[in-house]
DNA sequence: GCGAATTTAGCAACAGCGTTGCGTAATAGG
DNA sequence: CCTATTACGCAACGCTGTTGCTAAATTCGC
């Protein structure tokens, strides 16, 4: 790992953050409610408004008379100040979504990739999709770039595919690169279930505690939130929660080892039994409580979705009666209120998240997307 | 999850972290070393070095002369300027060290606690050990506190004992409380696996990578260093590894589920059994790489420890092989390099953190121990 | 109606951080 | 003994958030 150094453009970028999180998580605000919720200072709650909305990132919104004194000025997000553009790579699909700064789905639309793509492929088709999507609407200098949510392994600092699994034709391709040059656009590339959660965490704001998305979608996987930043890992391959060993006699799974979560799972599912796929899954969420400790768990992924209830009911059960103290240690089980579209928008906030997220002082490599000093407005 | 804001005093706190780590990772070090490691400018630098020598935290130790130009002046962290005291509450053994802002322990000792001890059996133990240890030395001014590694379930950002497992006169305890008016030191209490993993992260400088401590010690448990800054989850519960499950059909474990990691090692430890024993615990961890992607993992703990080459190399061996695409996601294994005393050390290690460390952004709470503003000396 | 109390907002000066520009000290080599 | 080179610090600067105080806009009481 390596760490950045710590300069005064940190910190107007922190705690613009905290503020724009603010603007996200509620329909309007006043600068009463960014002090008590942020604990800066009125004056200096003032000048970052100042400057958001000389960004145009919000604007006023009339004002509040309750009682005796000065009415306060109401402030609210301009959701349309910013765009981003989301892509789910899938082994068959390729989706697309253009989110806004609110972190809303503004567009979604799905199309099929060729079997076993190649990067060619992959960035024709990312081209014709956001050609589509920007020629809709006028995005001119609103559009601030498009994030990638793909399968490992990738490296995620350098925005290299190693090796896409179950696609031949992807190794170490400079995936971000090469985007940047087709689309002209800033690219950030992620693995799809890190992107996910992303989309719960920013639409959450600054306070989202410890998280994982669960997503059962050709395989588990796990997307990680924690500390109030995406984990990555050493090497942007956390996540692999689908290999991780529930049953020492189980059968052997494609990564080698025996009984895996993903292929006990399987067995189940393919069985036809969902209640004890779910439960299978359940196991492994508690595992992942008691390991980590989460706040939050959400449940994604197209072969979950397809009989979401049964397992949001079996994790949750297990969640309330196979954790120990469970009164106080129980998290939220939900299902991403994105559905199939949070891996995608996940992907577009993550490029939101680096230029109006917290900064981040640990990295991988220097930013992808290199945040703006000035209030000029970003884009192509 | 909350957070602070950010102002400058933070700049400062991170910027003269990074320089320490430095002073802490090599035995002497020069202004440019710092810029080349920091990234800092070198008036930075030259500012925080003289801040941190007017602490008498570092100090000048000769000239570098190597060929032309003007020499550049050494400097070396002074381990005596800072010293803290830690304790590792176990479930018969209260273990005390005195460490020095280096990470290096200075002192040692073991003592009984009376079995099921009380809170005042804790508090009277506590103060003779400290008591003992400062009666050697004059550590009057540079003393900074005391930290508690303990079993939880505890609440590390109140300082509450919830449940010391196994412990039954444990029950939301405020111990950070009490032992602050009991020894009139500041303290600080975490779970004992956290406080291990900070002792190798303290000791390994600011870009300390993702990282696990897994310790075998009357059970198992797991400490976790991710991003930068220990993970301690939601309710500061995180590394209850030991019962995540690894055999569906396995024994009945004490936590009411089946099959966990810690029955199944215990069977085979108790059928003495080493090799198999290391195996499983092998398979946990590789479990934890699939999931979290850590760059190091450390093994400690007694019941390890007694076997250490054993696990050390079946653990060793199970991340060369089990994990796909070793070759790059290889973790680090290795036995901690302070044996039995980690757990205590990094009790220790969490107080100079708090001071010296890398100031946090995210809170359960304010924080314990407050960094002073100006450079007087801290302690009693 | 009009003044007082109350609440909000902003201007101005300030302290503290890292940065930039430039001058100075200390060395080796010619 | 001069010059090139390297290390280092002073001083001014730009930028944060903070503090102190004044002004604006409202309600309430007389």
């Amino acid at each position: 790992m390596t760490r950045t150094t710590a300069d005064v453009t940190f910190l107007r970028g922190y705690n613009q953050a905290l503020v724009l999180a603010v603007g996200r998580t509620v329909r309007t605000f006043e600068r009463s409610t960014v002090v008590d919720a942020t604990g800066l200072t009125p004056q200096a709650v003032s000048k970052v408004i100042a400057r958001l909305a000389a960004d145009g990132l919000i604007r006023p919104a009339g004002v509040r008379r309750l009682g005796i004194g000065k009415p306060a000025v109401v402030y609210e997000l301009v959701p349309d100040s910013r765009y981003a553009i989301g892509a789910h790579v899938a082994r068959r699909t390729l989706r697309l979504v253009l989110v806004d700064l609110a972190g809303t789905v503004r567009h979604s639309t799905v199309n099929p990739l060729p079997g076993d793509f190649t990067p060619e492929h992959l960035l024709d088709a990312l081209r014709v999709g956001v050609d589509a999507i920007t020629a809709g609407d006028d995005l001119r200098g609103r559009l601030t770039g498009v994030g990638l949510g793909m399968i490992g392994p990738l490296d995620h600092a350098n925005g290299l595919v190693r090796d896409a699994h179950g696609l031949r034709q992807w190794h170490d391709v400079p995936l971000r690169e090469l985007a940047e040059a087709h689309l002209g656009l800033p690219v950030h590339l992620d693995k799809d279930v890190t992107a996910g959660i992303t989309a719960e965490a920013w639409r959450h704001g600054a306070t989202f505690g410890d998280a994982a998305l669960i997503m059962v979608e050709s395989g588990i996987g796990g997307g990680f939130w924690l500390g109030g930043a995406a984990h990555r890992g050493a090497h942007t391959n956390a996540g692999e929660f689908g290999h991780t060993v529930v049953d020492l006699d189980g059968p052997r799974c494609v990564c080698g080892r025996h009984g895996c979560l993903e292929v006990v799972h399987l067995g189940a599912a393919e069985a036809g039994d969902v209640a004890r796929a779910a439960r299978v899954l359940a196991v492994g969420v508690v595992n992942l409580l008691q390991t980590l400790d989460l706040a939050h768990v959400v449940l994604a992924g197209a072969d979950l979705l397809r009989h979401a209830e049964d397992y949001r009911a079996a994790v949750e059960r297990a969640v309330r009666t196979d954790v120990p103290r469970a009164d106080w240690l129980t998290p939220t089980v939900t299902l991403s209120g994105l559905g199939a579209d949070v891996i995608a928008a996940g992907a577009a906030m993550q490029v939101l998240d680096q230029l109006y997220g917290i900064p981040d002082l640990t990295l991988g490599a220097p930013p992808t997307i290199a945040r703006r000093t000035s209030l000029r407005t970003a884009g192509a």
